[in-house]
RNA sequence: GGGCUGAUAGAUCAGCGGAAGAUCGCCGCCUUCGCAAGGCGGAGGCCGCGGGUUCAAAUCCCGCUCAGUCCA
């Protein structure tokens, strides 16, 4: 394997500049250095840092400069910068054109996968980026190890070469890294030490080359020429490769660690963010510097990720964005510092703005957004605490599952749970494996297997609903035909007929053959095929004539075009975080889940209806069109992959100019006027940082507000023997109100004030000025009522206490009937008494109950007693309850109770 | 996307098949020159919503809604 890999770094650079190979005596690996006296390999552990305090670059560097340097050095050299809308020559921290990953984890992520596998061409060749990354993995070193950062930038110039050599390789690639750290960064040539390594990693290997200075890894230059293959022939760590379409030179340049080892300083950190560390200093009295570190690292993390576009969640990538706020939360608490993380970040902000501009745009929001994130860990500590107080309280002890429940499910971190129990004087070990354990919790979880395309070799089809989204009718010929239990699948050469996809449902319609209409009950796309489920077989051959549901398909085009204006709205109002998280479109209204960092409020919805209306009249004409990926990108940005990130070379483009454009594979209006107006039927949160907005397009629209209006005069007929209602005026919000009062769905409001209605007496008519402010009055009539029915009438009370006899032989009395107030409130007043004995009965059931100094069991009766009612009895010795559906003779069940209890007193007393 | 919790008085929560409770807060009275503390008394609950099981459900079962939390 060395042998045949030895090849791979055998330059013709390092020979003509006099660089020797050697082997490091520590480690083993292969090295190449100028200087004949050197030993070791020059990277850690066989070596360690020498330029803490003596660096031997010619003077100190920013990240700025260090940064400049880099990308003008290259841009000298042939590479190109890039320029995206907004981030300008980078990409987002949060990876919105890939579905593997949530952040971007190294600038060859930016070209993940469909550069790399050869798909789409790269955005410019070779090119040159300093990227920022932002790596969770070692979250535990951070602030400990001196050198790891969650956030920083990896600068790389890259070539993609379909055939070795067609931009530059190896040889290249080595020579303009060497010249670059000697002219550029002033490093003495004989103390940089190139180590021949292989680089595996994302299913992808090759031959790699570490450059190291002084113990510090300066830059990976990987060679990355072979990917993961079963049927490969070199094999590699157990797997096997076989060579990749490219052979892509993937360069990674520290450039925290470049502009470290230029200032010698003792950790990364005092060069990286040297502003936010003495901030922090100059708040804390605690010397923690790990903490100090962390928590000035996190908050550039915060700054990226927030100013990018994350919204906290509970999932994805808003999740990770939590875990850092929870993280840096907790540094701050441990520092004892109190002005709030918002502080920090946007001091962050603002020494990013010269360099990031685009980051400190979203300032209001990251601020609310921090601010909401605090309180809401402010709450689950609090409600903790009170947790683990409880367990204190009860068990005397914690142990380890208790650590793991209040962790998983309640979210106290272990150390915690130590600290609060050591105050009630309990001592707890953390087990060294915790995070394993939680870890082991989850592990069974298996992700939805994706389900398997099983690719039948099908015909393509044309879509002409692409060119022309308003084509209803059209000729066309079956390709393919396979009959099915319902009737037939056919895919034809062309069609009109949208298939199921991207939140837009198939179009229904029919097919003639011969005059004689085949109706069309499912359109889905597998590949190229347009599938048509049709009620019978066609003959493959046979010439069709297509007719498309128009009604249906105009109506989810008002719905989809109709999305991306809502999307729009939301934007321009609330800020660049809106995100669409998800969409689907119906004929009775269209769904739009969108992240957003908390629930809408009822000004909010009104503001984003009426700009989204606003949008309409403009009747702006929407542009659809087909665009290169990296042409698409570079005008509109990452923006495009709202709804998911599609396949391919070629994207397709709804513009909307002015307002919105999104990569979508629907079918859209020619002009938004045509979606004639929106209405906002209905918002709810849908998940932590999600939210969903419900609305409808058009006559849709109408037929809700239609709706509504007989609802309303529905309920306002209910309620017309009570209350007059005078104010017609808002409807919809007067249903809103009034089904919150009830804390129930509109749906079921018919239902509810029905129920309440009956419940509650009726007294004279009263004149209320809307519907929610009579629903309020009826339900404080029905709470009395309510109340009215719990007291027992003083007159029931004194009956039944004349009626009582005395049971011959004891010291009791027995009281026995039918009651129409709350049986259960009169037995507790009766029973008050001494030596009371009680049957009563409400009319559904029967209830005995005793005073408190009998000392017969009543639970001896009630059995029988229910059973006479087709049911059963039982209770407490002093309160029982007996029943069944038998209500027709309660009254002879009350004449047994009481002789059963006359025969048992008896019989115990003799 | 998956797992685990929770929803009871204004707040924090207990109760987990047999008359809805505690603590704090609120109101009134006693005490005081006044306030706080203390004592006494009181108001305040669709026990989240909808079904089911049972003689009987806040309690058990199934949906739904809302909230929290962990993992990828």
């Amino acid at each position: 394997m060395q042998n045949s890999m030895a090849k791979e770094y055998d330059l013709a650079f390092f020979h003509s500049h006099g660089y020797i190979r050697k082997k490091c005596p520590s480690c083993g690996n292969f090295f190449w250095t100028l200087n004949p006296d050197q030993q070791l390999c020059g990277d850690q552990p066989c070596v360690k840092f020498s330029f803490i305090g003596n660096p031997s670059a010619k003077r100190p560097l920013t990240l700025t400069e260090v940064r400049n340097a880099f990308l003008s050095f290259f841009e000298a050299h042939g590479h190109s910068r890039l320029n995206y809308p907004v981030t300008g020559p980078r990409c987002p921290v949060i990876a919105r054109w890939r579905s593997d990953i949530y952040l971007t984890i190294a600038s060859i992520a930016d070209f993940q996968p469909h550069v790399t596998s050869g798909v789409v061409p790269p955005p410019a060749n070779p090119l040159v980026i300093s990227q920022p990354c932002i790596r969770l993995n070692d979250l535990d070193e951070v602030g400990r190890s001196g050198r790891h950062l969650t956030l920083f930038e990896m600068m790389g110039h890259h070539a993609f070469n379909k055939h070795t050599d067609e931009v530059y390789w190896k040889e290249a690639t080595v020579a303009y890294c060497d010249e670059f750290f000697r002219t550029k960064i002033g490093i003495p040539g004989e103390a940089i030490t190139y180590k021949e390594q292989l680089w595996i990693g994302g299913g992808n290997a090759g031959p790699c080359v570490e450059v190291l200075a002084q113990g510090l890894e300066i830059a990976t230059l990987v060679f990355m020429n072979m990917k993961e293959d079963p049927k490969g022939a070199t094999i590699l760590e157990g797997k096997s490769y076989s060579p990749n379409p490219l052979n892509i030179v993937d360069t990674g340049y520290g450039l925290e660690r470049i502009a470290w080892f230029t200032t010698g300083t003792p950790t990364v950190y005092e060069t990286a963010i040297p502003t936010v560390l003495d901030y922090i200093q100059d708040y804390t009295t605690v010397q923690d510097l790990p903490s100090i570190y962390s928590l000035a690292d996190h908050s550039k993390c915060l700054a990226f990720m927030l100013g990018d576009g994350i919204v906290p969640s509970n999932v994805k990538a808003g999740y990770l964005a939590r875990l850092i706020i929870r993280r840096s939360l907790r540094f701050l608490e441990k520092l004892r510092i109190t002005i709030p993380l918002r502080e920090i970040v946007d001091l962050q902000l603002t020494l990013l703005q010269k360099d990031f501009p685009s980051l400190i745009l979203n300032q209001r929001q990251i601020d609310e957004i921090l601010d909401i994130e605090t309180e809401r860990f402010t709450d689950t500590l609090s409600k903790g605490e009170s947790l683990v107080r409880r367990i204190v309280n009860e068990k005397k002890t914690i142990d380890t599952s208790d650590l793991v429940l209040l962790y998983d499910t309640h979210g106290m971190p272990p150390d915690i749970v130590q600290t609060i129990a050591r105050t009630e004087g309990i001592t707890l070990e953390i087990p060294a494996n915790f995070d394993s354990m939680i870890a082991d919790l989850h592990s069974h979880e298996k992700p939805e297997e994706a389900a398997e395309e099983h690719h039948l070799d099908l015909p393509g089809t044309t879509p002409l609903y692409y060119q022309d989204p308003y084509i209803k009718e059209f000729e066309a010929t079956v390709l393919w035909a396979q009959p099915t239990p319902t009737g037939a699948q056919v895919i034809l050469d062309k069609t009109a007929f949208y298939p199921d996809g991207g939140g837009q449902p198939g179009d229904l319609g029919t097919l003639s053959v011969q005059g004689k209409g085949i109706t069309v009950t499912e359109v889905v796309k597998q590949g190229d095929a347009v599938i048509h489920q049709v009620s019978s077989m066609i003959p493959v051959g046979q010439h069709v004539h297509g007719r498309i549901d128009w009604t249906r398909r105009y109506t989810l085009m008002k719905h989809h075009t109709g999305t991306h204006v809502v999307n729009a709205a939301l934007r321009s109002l609330l800020g660049n975080h809106i995100w669409q998280a998800g969409s689907q479109l119906g004929l009775a209204d269209a769904r739009f889940d969108f992240s957003h960092y908390k629930a809408l409020d009822d000004e909010t919805i009104c503001a984003v209806e009426r700009k989204a209306n606003q949008y309409i009249e403009q009747a702006i004409a929407t542009q659809r069109f087909v665009l290169e990926r990296n042409e698409a990108e570079r005008r509109f940005g990452f923006r495009l992959y709202q709804g998911g990130v599609p396949p391919g070379d070629h994207i397709r483009v709804l513009n909307i100019p002015g307002v919105d454009v999104e990569a979508c594979g629907g079918t859209h209006l020619g002009n938004i006027k045509e979606i004639d107006h929106i209405r906002i039927l209905k918002v709810e949160r849908i998940q932590d940082g999600v939210d969903r907005l419900i609305f409808a397009a058009g006559e849709v629209a109408d037929h809700h507000q239609q709706a509504e209006e007989a609802l309303f005069h529905k309920l306002e007929h209910q309620l017309a023997s009570r209350y007059t209602i005078t104010d017609h005026a808002n409807i919809p919000q007067q249903l809103k109100d009034t089904a919150r009062i009830f804390s129930i769905p509109s749906e079921t409001l018919e239902k509810t004030l029905q129920r309440f209605s009956t419940e509650t007496p009726s007294t004279t008519v009263i004149s209320m000025r809307t519907l929610p402010e009579a629903a309020e009055h009826l339900f404080t009539q029905w709470k009395a009522a309510q109340k009215q029915k719990r007291t027992a009438s003083s007159d029931e009370i004194d009956q039944m206490k004349q009626s009582a006899v005395a049971i011959p032989g004891t010291s009791y009395r027995m009281s026995t009937g039918m009651c129409t107030g709350d049986v259960l409130a009169i037995a507790a007043v009766i029973t008050k008494e001494p030596g009371m004995i009680l049957h009563l009965s409400d009319g559904t059931k029967i209830t005995s109950a005793s005073s408190e100094d009998v000392t017969f069991d009543l639970r001896t009766v009630a059995p029988e007693i229910g059973k006479l009612l087709g049911g059963s009895g039982g209770g407490k010795p002093h309160l029982t309850q007996a029943g069944g559906p038998h209500r027709q003779r309660l009254q002879e069940a009350l004449s047994l109770a009481q002789r059963l209890t006359i025969e048992k007193l008896q019989k115990k007393e003799e």
